[in-house]
RNA sequence: GCUCCCAUCGUCUAGUGGCCUAGGACGUCGCCCUCUCACGGCGAAAACCGGGGUUCGAGUCCCCGUGGGAGCGCCA
């Protein structure tokens, strides 16, 4: 049988960094086994529920490149299915209607409690046949008493839940909307679903869906729960923590490959491998090594992995990130090296694209001014003598090229007795506004022959003045 | 309270009874490279939650404890 897996988030927000392994997972797990990756907006709560969400999980997905193959389904578009099942279970006897008000059950849930008993419904109205006059009742799914479900988990082996620990669950308000655990099952049948690869918050669930699987006469799919990832601080994710939106880290410069590789390796390991491309993810994934406890997430592994990218991946596809951030930053890079260019020299010294542009700016804007203390320590009188020699020596270079430019500052270097620094520094300074660039070949390279000559006159300038 | 899940360096993890004097990666620290910042290289510190079993032998299997998490909704 092909595998399908879905990816089921409710729209009550945007992507996080959880429901994205989630999806990962799933949708390496089809993509695997050449299956198929299934999206479906899970919106019967229509109070939560909004458009925006639902765009914003769209984007996210796209951002991260998770392409599904159906859909997306949207619960709230199914409800005459829903209904025709539950008529279908009230018609055989697996469901039943329950005139219980919310303060009958309120207080029975209390004397349950009171009791140090697990609050659960007692299954009143199960053997009811009459209405009860001014209660629109909700409807119940008559679970099985005895015995007990088994779940064979693909990442925790089996997991038995008595069904003595069960209770009727509602599967339909009084305002005859259906509710989550009955639609779930209904979705998975229908889209024939053979995988459900989702968070651990959800064992508690399984059970319930199982048996509603069964009394419709199915056989279950496989599940796999997926431990849930806490915040960099162990505590568990919540907007205050870092359970911000996949598409933020775009914003903070994160190429989408660098995250998904994170995501993956958090709670997924193949051997001491720690850097996947797209494909190696693909063909390396599987459930059985996926962890069974939580993980914490870590930014600074996070940065660490971006960087890799950035150093490793095609120059061409890096500068199509690039691109983004720069327009987004007001740099214009038209009269400047190519994106194609700067990546190379540049990579090594950013863990981000934002701070890539950051420190990319002299490259094509003229330098506003001279850092305070860089200005004061290599654009002096002591330093001037070594610029005007700079200045001489690359003016004449026959060819403005990178080896040529070094050479050009070593000579100075020597014939004046200075220590490299001593030359390459002032001249960093002179031509960058600051002490932190590329090497000084490559740096000068790029922003340009008659650019440098016209900053290092300024910096003489600058010095004079 | 009840049920379920989980437990190796600060963090992500390798480890499926002997290969473990517990390996790798991020981070940290030191050294090297060096025109700055980085990258890179080399090295160091750093962990099997506790207690009982099982076994010739346990990080690995079992039990109990402890700690963490989830669920117990006319939310998903």
């Amino acid at each position: 049988m092909s595998v399908t897996t879905r990816f089921a988030p409710s729209p009550t927000g945007y992507l996080h960094i959880g429901g994205a392994r989630t999806a990962l997972f799933s949708w390496l797990y089809a993509r695997r086994h050449g299956g198929r990756f299934v999206l479906r907006i899970e919106d019967t709560d229509r109070e939560r529920s909004t458009p925006e969400s639902i765009q914003a999980i769209l984007d996210g997905m796209q951002w991260l490149g998770l392409a599904y193959d159906e859909g997306p389904y949207y619960q709230t578009r199914r409800f005459d299915r829903y209904r025709e099942v539950i008529g279908q279970m009230l018609d055989n006897g697996q469901a039943y209607h329950c005139y219980c008000t919310h303060e009958e059950l309120e207080e029975m849930r209390e004397q349950q409690r009171a009791q140090k008993l697990k609050p659960r419904y007692d299954g009143r109205c199960r053997q009811r046949r009459e209405p009860r006059e001014g209660v629109e009742p909700v409807i119940r799914f008559r679970n099985p008493q005895d015995g007990e479900v088994v779940i064979d988990d693909l990442i925790r082996g089996s997991i038995r839940i008595s069904n003595s620990e069960l209770d009727d669950l509602i599967i339909a308000r009084s305002d005859g909307t259906p509710t989550y655990n009955f639609v779930v099952v209904v979705d998975d049948c229908d889209m024939g679903i053979t995988h459900v690869i989702r968070g651990d918050d959800h064992i508690n669930n399984t059970p319930r869906q199982i048996n509603i699987m069964q009394a419709l006469g199915h056989e279950p799919p496989r599940y796999a729960h997926v431990p849930m990832i806490l915040g960099a601080d162990g505590k568990r994710l919540s907007k205050r923590h870092g359970a911000v939106s996949v598409l933020q880290y775009r914003e903070e410069g994160f190429l989408p490959q660098a995250l998904l590789n994170y995501l993956v390796r958090l709670g997924w390991s193949h051997g001491d491998q720690e850097v996947f491309s797209r494909e190696e993810m693909i063909e390396k994934f599987d459930l059985p090594a996926v962890q069974k406890s939580a993980a914490s997430f870590d930014p600074e592994k996070l940065l660490w992995l971006n960087q890799q990218f950035l150093m490793n991946m095609p120059a061409a596809e890096v500068a199509e990130h690039l691109a983004w951030h720069c327009e987004r930053m007001d740099l214009d890079t038209s009269n400047g090296p190519s994106l194609e260019q700067l990546i190379p020299i540049q990579a090594g010294r950013c863990r981000t694209l934002v701070e890539m542009v950051e420190r990319s700016r002299y490259f094509y804007q003229e330098p506003e001014g001279y850092d305070e203390q860089a200005a004061g320590k290599n654009l002096t009188t002591e330093t001037a003598p070594a610029l005007a020699a700079l200045k001489d020596r690359l003016a004449a270079l026959d060819a403005w090229q990178g080896e040529a430019i070094h050479a050009a500052v070593k000579q100075v270097s020597e014939e004046l007795e200075l220590k490299m620094g001593k030359v390459a520094q002032p001249l960093r300074v002179a031509v960058t506004g600051g002490t932190v660039s590329p090497s000084i070949g490559d740096t000068l390279v790029l922003i340009g022959r008659q650019r440098s000559l016209a900053r290092i006159d300024r910096a003489l300038d600058y010095i004079q003045a």
